[in-house]
DNA sequence: CTGAAAGCGCTAACAT
DNA sequence: ATGTTAGCGCTTTCAG
């Protein structure tokens, strides 16, 4: 059997009320008495059982992440940010996938209700009417990370990427490139709809009329997607002069696509990526990108969900991290023929 | 206030006991009672809480998972691996980094007692004899994943590393290579040793000397280290006429710091990897690999902690699973001078 | 400043 | 087949 608070008490000769607070020092205990708790803390080895502890106090310092894949480079980066700051503030993290799958997020809000986490970092491509009443149900403090609520009702902490799209391509137009291909992800996707609005919007804004032609949109976001894309449908853009693609692996596959009928980049057309990953300056041509602070994006998260659970003040539910664009070789015009 | 299995067991007219039997399956309830147990549950929207449930049963199906960290590819994989497993087992994984220092190592073992995780996964470089006795103080079932126990009390799954390496570098001595670079990590870490040891086990069979000036070893496993490390000794093995590197990254930080000097593979310089990481595809040329089955090595050691909890049959304590190597354009010999 | 006692919500004997 | 009754190990009033 396990050492409890009872055997601690007894080794030092007091109550186990005070044993509990010189452990967890919610009351001034005198410097004698906390001396020979620690000491037979010390002497028994003795560590408290934490479950005990949620199941008394109903506070489990663990938290939920449910995110779509782990083991995608994105993800892997913005969960490293949120346990970091987890870390930092004794919460333990709780992780599961979904992805990407509305049924599973529900289920998955569920058991982490059961769990008894005190709060929950969500992260998905589309936060649906449908989970939004799942997390109001729940009455679970909630933190969106790297989406938003479209109604704005639930905190978060994501880029503007409407914003994020219209930059990468003002890059292109005020530099006098004009025809503008851009590779997207699924159309109905609220992270790549937003971006392709970004991308319209430079363009009419600079009197150009949105050619149909030179959009292309991959079944996801990742490389092996844009791979198929592109060498699909490179015809359709062949008459580009620079891709704006809304993720580095897109970026890569459109590419790799070129390539096979003997292009490259920035040679044959400028490219631009999405998301700044470790891909981009492992590439070669380095790829020109625009950054999203992903490991902050985890980060402030979990530093707003803290700020939710210990009641301090909180100016803004719902913040945008401001992105940059990086410019590499990948869009390089002095290269250009 | 939430609902406990007290409103439940009243709104179903029933003793707790017999709500408690349905939840479970632990006993059996007649088909009646039982469905009136479940629509008294339905109704309430009632939800076990299962903090209540690990603190009696002394089981909380959570299990930890201690790595170095998450948002390295090759973990993050690793670890989908095991929560898919987890999930498949109603486990859920509490995940925290250790950045490979042994003293946050033994700590995490500690709290992760605390949370009265049921069982633990724990991949590190290395695994010294400080923390091997932490397990066994713990008392808690361990698996190590992608790494042994040096003196093999622990169980483990992971590869031959040594074997794998041999592999490679026999791979280019069958096909008549025989000036053969070697890209290692520390030279103490473990997988980086029995790496070189498999390397120069085929050149001495072969009857090769071993020519230290073509072994050149990075200070971790990452890109960044390869890039430097090749970058400040290119000149050392510029007789090579090929790379054994013990990581993709490393690869492809050889290849950036010969592209620098206006050198390519395959044709300046034949080269190899390790991991099979989604890297190894994407490049261009496309990287030779030795696979190791990373998503497996995961899955594996879950489903092995699964048996160990379960009292299970268990054939091997230690187990290694197979690798194999994939045969990609950075190797391809025609492309040579 | 410290102790006694009542739960937290559930499982698991032990009865019946 | 179902109910009764102790705890699991801790936090948290409430007294003193």
């Amino acid at each position: 059997m396990n050492k409890t608070i009872y055997d601690v008490a007894r080794e030092a000769g007091v109550s186990m009320a005070t044993v509990s607070r010189v452990l967890n020092g919610t009351a001034v205990v005198k410097e004698e008495t906390k001396a020979k708790v620690l000491a037979a803390i010390e002497k028994l080895g003795y560590r408290p059982n934490a479950v005990a502890r949620g199941l008394a106090s109903k506070r489990t310092k663990s938290i939920g992440v449910i995110l779509p894949d782990v083991s995608d480079l994105f993800h892997a980066e913005v969960l490293r940010g949120i346990e970091d700051i987890a870390t930092m503030y004794q919460y333990h993290i709780i992780l599961t996938n979904s992805d990407a799958r509305e049924q599973r997020e529900i289920d998955l809000v569920g058991t982490m209700w059961e769990k008894q986490v005190d709060g929950l970092i969500f992260i998905s491509q589309d936060v649906t009417p449908q989970i939004v009443k799942t997390f109001e149900q729940a009455q679970l403090p909630v933190v969106l990370c790297a989406t938003e609520d479209p109604e704005g009702r639930i905190p978060s902490v994501s880029i503007n990427n409407e914003a994020a799209a219209y930059d990468a391509t003002r890059h292109f137009l005020d530099r006098g490139v004009t025809r503008i291909a851009f590779l997207g992800g699924p159309p109905t996707l609220p992270v790549s709809r937003e971006r392709r609005k970004g991308y319209e919007k430079a363009l009419s804004e600079a009197g150009l009329p949105l050619d149909e032609t030179l959009v292309l949109h991959a079944r996801d976001l990742h490389y092996e997607a844009g791979l198929a894309t592109a060498s699909a449908f490179l015809h359709k853009t062949s008459g580009a002069d620079a891709v704006v693609a809304v993720s580095d692996e897109l970026a890569l596959g459109y590419l790799n696509a070129l390539r096979e009928r003997g292009g490259e980049a920035p040679q044959d057309v400028l490219l631009l990526g999405f998301d700044n990953t470790r891909l981009a300056t492992m590439l070669r041509p380095q790829l020109t990108t625009i950054a999203q602070p992903t490991y902050d994006l985890g980060a402030v998260s979990m530093r707003l969900l803290t700020k939710l659970l210990h009641e301090e003040a909180i100016e803004q539910y719902t913040v945008q991290l401001p992105h940059s664009i990086i410019e590499r070789d990948s869009t390089a015009r002095e290269a250009r023929a």
